[in-house]
DNA sequence: CACTAGATGCTCT
DNA sequence: GAGCATCTAGTGA
């Protein structure tokens, strides 16, 4: 079982920490390759900057809970909140890899080649079979979502850091982390509505 | 393999 | 109504 003070830092020392860690829903489980910090009032690209919304409430609230948010239309996306009780925080799930359950996550990914069943957050969260129903789960409880320990140790993994896919804002600061020399790391893409990068 | 265009609907202003 | 923390299918090599 992990321990909620793991997550309560700032999203930026969290989100490394994650990288080797499990997430599980029933049958399906996968471990977490690449994921973005987010940090709330900090991080103008944070959904959290401009202070709380219906949608955003759960970033508000103790860390090592799930926040969901539905994106362009077709996609939900998963978060580990982060930080303290009553400060916004999280960290976006963006890749992993498949380690149990296979053939449910497949199905649900109506076929997908192996390396693509959890590479990108909305795929990861297609895998896993997450949606509305999970907004705010607690994943440190013994529920059916949680967060688990990983296989390899802490400090085990070579991390490396880069600027955040997507983003419109904040283009520039590299709060991507990923595995490095995974297979299962998504595509860097800056945003078209971002500035030219910095040099 | 790399790259591009367009779909799609929720959320907040 | 604008703006997305994206994905897939298509093209061309």
């Amino acid at each position: 079982m992990l321990d909620a003070d793991l997550l309560a830092g700032p999203a930026e020392q969290v989100a490394p920490l994650l990288l080797g860690m499990v997430l599980r829903h029933g049958e399906v489980a996968v471990e977490l390759t690449e994921v973005e910090a987010y940090a709330g009032p900090r991080d103008p690209a944070s959904h959290a900057f401009r202070g709380p919304t219906p949608r955003n409430d759960v970033m508000f609230g103790p860390p090592g809970h799930l926040y969901l948010y539905f994106s362009y239309g077709m996609h939900w996306a998963a978060n580990v909140v982060c930080g303290p009780d009553g400060t916004a925080g999280g960290c976006l799930l963006r890749s992993g890899q498949v380690v149990d359950g296979a053939d449910l996550a497949r199905g649900r990914r109506h076929g997908a080649p192996e390396r693509d069943l959890a590479r990108g957050p909305g795929r990861l969260t297609q895998a896993l079979g997450l949606a509305r129903e999970h907004r705010g789960l607690d994943l440190l409880a013994d529920g059916v979502v949680r967060l688990e320990p990983g296989p390899v140790r802490a400090g085990e993994i070579e991390v490396l850091t880069g600027p955040r896919v997507g983003v419109s804002s904040a283009a520039d600061v590299p709060w991507r982390f990923w595995v490095a020399g995974s297979r299962y790391v998504s595509a860097y893409k800056r945003s078209p509505r971002a500035p030219a990068p910095e040099r």
